[in-house]
DNA sequence: GCGCTCCTGACCAAAAAGGTCAGGAAAGTC
DNA sequence: GACTTTCCTGACCTTTTTGGTCAGGAGCGC
């Protein structure tokens, strides 16, 4: 239940696309922006261009540009692109899990849990993201003082 | 944003022993119950065991058998015993992360991200899974059709 | 043609995941 | 007291993932 370096780096990084005002942005300020060593930035922007994310174009005037308008695009979507789905457990989607004897209800929580997680990646967008105004439902989760200690 | 085997491991072995009417249970039944292999079981349980989960009494009518009545234990406790903290950042707890640039507003979206597991995960307790009446919440979020689709 | 920037695969070390093996230590039984 | 049962613990193993580096090729613009 973590979230790997891979994909915080991918959020960062398209978050400031997102912001980008013109033209295409070098890598490389993408990665002095986001402090993210280059060539992992690399590696990541090219998953999100073959997931249809973000688009490119080299030599000089080059970079990267988003492929949708930042309103489009969620952090599930991002998240996705690199981690791949969200909330399986052993590797299988909890939908195709089947549990035996006592722990029989244990998918539905499985299930709730990516629903849950389903309802803050799926509904953040890139553009609510830079601009701080994060959907309702998402600001009364993060607005809670519990929220924010450690258990 | 995965559930590791362990962790699916322990909550069923969890909720074996959470369901049993007397006694110790020995490592061997659960395992047979839960088809889960019987040395990595034993692991898991002491784990739990150190986690004050559960307790434990060796030889002859030895076994396991929750510490704690099952209302009074969470899944969130199963998991956090062997997977540690929920929802972390690169290792980091999300609410120790500064952003720079555009990326400012995303320890927001981490903490909320958490704080939805958290609903689902601190609310469910091992009673809770092996009656099957989850908590009106947890229900709800279950019971949505589209939360039993893959994305 | 030349410099710039993306593109790609190979490679690497360290850690985690998932599991097995082997032996020791307590509790009960005869 | 010997013996059996069951938990307890650390060592070990293989495979995959994570996080990162290196090196060279391919397209774009001037």
């Amino acid at each position: 239940m973590r979230v790997s370096a891979k994909a915080d780096y991918a959020v960062r990084a398209a978050a400031e696309l997102a912001a980008a005002e013109e033209g295409p942005i070098k890598g490389e300020r993408l990665a002095d922006a986001q402090d993210i060593p280059l060539q992992v930035l690399e590696h990541i922007l090219l998953e999100l261009k073959h997931a249809g994310i973000v688009r490119a174009r080299r030599g000089a005037k080059g970079g990267y540009w988003l492929a949708r308008p930042a309103e489009e695009v969620t952090i599930a979507d991002v998240v996705r692109a690199v981690e791949g789905p969200i909330a399986h457990v052993q590797s299988a989607p909890p939908e195709s899990i089947e549990y035996r004897g006592n722990a029989a209800h244990l998918q539905e929580v499985w299930i709730a849990v990516r629903a849950s997680l389903r309802t803050v990646l799926e509904h953040v967008t890139l553009a609510d993201l830079v601009s701080g105004q994060l959907p309702s439902e998402v600001e009364s989760l993060a607005a809670q003082p519990d929220a924010w200690v450690a258990r």
